[in-house]
DNA sequence: GCTATACTAAACCATATGGTTTACTATAAT
DNA sequence: ATTATAGTAAACCATATGGTTTAGTATAGC
């Protein structure tokens, strides 16, 4: 009876690493090879190596290799779990401005 | 010039955990005591209290005392962040949608 | 064939995380 | 005044995380 979403876990979770973020927004455009995703961190490769592996372990990121090359692509699709499960709690931030939008409306009265 | 996001980080870790995303359920609807949130989870007061902790670090629980009992209500305004970042892939996720609508579509004819 | 490139693997390290138990504090009820 | 309730604090533990370095493998270029 106890149930909880492993993927939601590992979407969250991923996401988390501000450097995980920055590889996700970078395979956004296009296929990118792993060095190239690592040259602007400073950091190892091998550190780097890890991150694209918790993403890809997150369903995240996919890899194809040609060559020597290894280039990432983003799959977002696990996105839109974690965002439905945000979007149910809209109601409750919206809920601020629209507290200071009735407030506006009764001061212009 | 190195710049990321703080409050990003402290959201998506905060809701990485199941336990957590079940408390945040739970305080959405209402003000809820510790104890109560503690009750359907197999697991101690005080690891309870340590995820309250976390929630309220992340800016997502606010915790307000009345006698001996801290009620905890949801402040949903982090979760803004976390999904307006989200929904800026949220083209990604629908393309395989588009894709089967266009061959649906195709098919149709 | 040798060297450079683009990685992964493995070992290691420090710190974080998620849980426990045991002890304490503050409020409420009897 | 004593006891029960609702927690927090602190110490502890096992495992996870995020980084390193050093070594290895597979492909490409000369």
């Amino acid at each position: 009876m106890v149930y909880y979403n492993q993927g939601l876990d590992n979407t969250f979770s991923a996401l988390s690493d501000p450097t995980r973020r920055a590889i996700v927004s970078k395979i956004a455009i296009g296929e990118v090879p792993i060095m190239e995703l690592a040259s602007p961190f400073n950091m190892s490769l091998p550190a780097v190596s890890k991150h694209v592996r918790v993403l890809e372990n997150a369903g995240l990121l996919i890899r194809k290799k040609r060559g020597r090359v290894q280039y990432c692509r983003l799959n977002a699709s696990p996105m839109r779990d974690a965002t439905d499960w945000l979007i149910k709690y809209q109601q409750f931030w919206d809920t601020k401005l629209d507290a200071l939008a009735n407030f506006l409306e009764e001061q212009s009265k």
